[in-house]
DNA sequence: AATGAATGAGAATTCATTCAT
DNA sequence: AATGAATGAATTCTCATTCAT
């Protein structure tokens, strides 16, 4: 109960603040307990954090492993893949900047490790679809994991850009990176 | 002088440690200078910070400008963009992976937008780039800024995956990218 | 417990140094507790001194309504108001002039207004006890919130004057100041 | 001439701010020097602070001493007192609040003595005009500094009350102090 | 006479964490 | 399970003063 509550707060001050300005104090507020409770629940804010970033990365590979399971064309997964995360990257910037982001320095090195492996993890998680394509024949030769790192910056940093300004429709923002990304910026690149 | 020996240092301490963490204690003492000369040459942290990003971005601005200035082909222009912004994210991975990301909460507001405003402006100067390329009708009719955000983003995150695994040459990296951003993933990418 | 402590501390460092001299590292040092304690008990240095002056003003306010509430003549009221204020100027020197009149600028000033209302309210209420003395005709028709700052003012004032000379009697002082204060200084004053 | 300026500037940023919470960047700012020509003109900030004080008490004693010289009854005397500070506490609240109250902790002891010597010399002054009364048998036989100090403050305390509230003309609150001071509150103070 | 860069001691405040209950 | 008082190390910033020029 009150565990729940703790994460639920965390999330907002985490979201509102980064992780270093957040404060043990405003989440405690936040989730109507003493600042006692979150180190019973959590060994330190640190793990606190970790916590989040665990759940939020499983969700998002939950989404998208349910597309997968459905057996849809590498196309379609594509998009599904670009759909879950600008679902993510929109709706939740400002979390899903920290999350993605807030893997610098000043946090606890053993927590820290953790945190970059949920993010290769997650990398590596997309990587494996790609492959797939790739053994079918219908992607490039490339570096997978490579190029999944650079879709999740791309979708991320460009949805940054987009932030507060609503001139485009999820639908056309959705087409836009499909496009870049199966097909590149240029016309007739005969390649 | 002693302003100099500031902004290296700060860069020096700002890229270990991150905005937060960095503390101007470091910084002075990394610069051998008294701490209240931090205070004599910048307002504060927050303007300290914000001058090392205007250089920052000043200098691949300057770098990119001199090649649009040689009257390159397209072609040309997006391989110097990313052999330029490889070199920041690469060669200076912490500081670039700040300057890029460390817009975050937790920082005085009002340079807060001046950063983001610094971010934006580098952005559109991209844009601007792609835009003539729209012109001369190499380039797909799409949103420029939105692209040029999500070059930036792509760039970053995938030298950030690629971080302290030297396994491909710098060359290698090039050409992938220039490849994804051109011609996208897929091989009959008829469009 | 610890509250009561650093209050303690506070209305001797404040009486002692003045509010801008006074540091927060020495209260703590004499309150016997951490820092930290402070900024635990009180949000900052401004509002710890308005608890100090807050329980001042009600400490002599209480005081005089005792007596107000004896039925006392206005002549005795008059006596008891100068008794009660000597009291608090003679014994609490250093104190009462910094709650009476450190009411200058360097305080946080949503605290400042706060501190000069009390002062405000402390007027007010001497002044209450005039214009009952009016409505019985014994007073002259005179501004009273004026004449009670006045009174307060030459209070202070001449006891600041006094301080360090144990030359007067306290019984002395007394008749001295209601005199003056009901009769004026000259003889035969027909009006 | 830059000394004359550094005073200037001085007055205003004492005035605005009190003594600790002036800095001498700010006064070495608005009198348009460089911060090392305060010190080549004042040993310090506490000699800058006893100049200004020194000035401002020369100037109204000298106010007072041309009165005194023209051979005035005591009456118009003491009349001419309260005007000329109430032209000082009214026109210069802020500054005449610091002349007379500042005389707390904090400032060089040395420096502090001599300050309290100027007020005590102010009072000692007034003084002597009231012992003039008491010989030619006009005045009450009371002790003349400790009513000279008395009614400093009280000229200063309520003149402190009524700053911002225009309300009274200077005519009036002349009258309103003459009244006081001479004959009291009380209406038939037969004595 | 005047400058202004540089200093360093001190100040207020923040905050993750501990611990007795 | 939960509390909340207490801590103390760390941090940003202020400011009178010095001194070489």
């Amino acid at each position: 109960m009150s565990k729940e509550k703790i994460i639920h707060a965390a999330i907002e001050v985490f979201s509102e603040k980064g992780y270093h300005r957040a404060s043990m104090d405003e989440i405690a507020l936040r989730a109507n307990v003493a600042k006692g409770s979150l180190y019973y629940h959590f060994p330190g804010k640190a793990q606190l954090f970790k916590t989040l970033v665990k759940e939020g990365f499983q969700e998002i590979i939950d989404r998208i492993r349910t597309d997968l399971n459905a057996n849809l064309s590498l196309d379609e997964q594509i998009k599904r893949i670009i759909r879950h995360n600008l679902e993510l990257f929109l709706d939740s910037s400002n979390l899903a900047h920290i999350v993605f982001n807030e893997l610098s320095n000043g946090i606890e090195s053993e927590v820290l490790e953790e945190l970059k492996q949920l993010k290769v993890d997650y990398i590596h998680f997309l990587s494996g679809v790609l492959e797939e394509g790739k053994r079918e024949g219908v992607l490039r030769d490339v570096d997978c994991n490579l190029a999944a790192a650079g879709i999740i910056g791309m979708l991320e940093s460009a949805c940054k850009y987009l932030d507060n300004k609503n001139e485009m429709s999820r639908e056309l923002i959705e087409r836009f990176f499909y496009t870049i990304i199966t097909s590149g910026l240029l016309i007739n690149s005969g390649e």
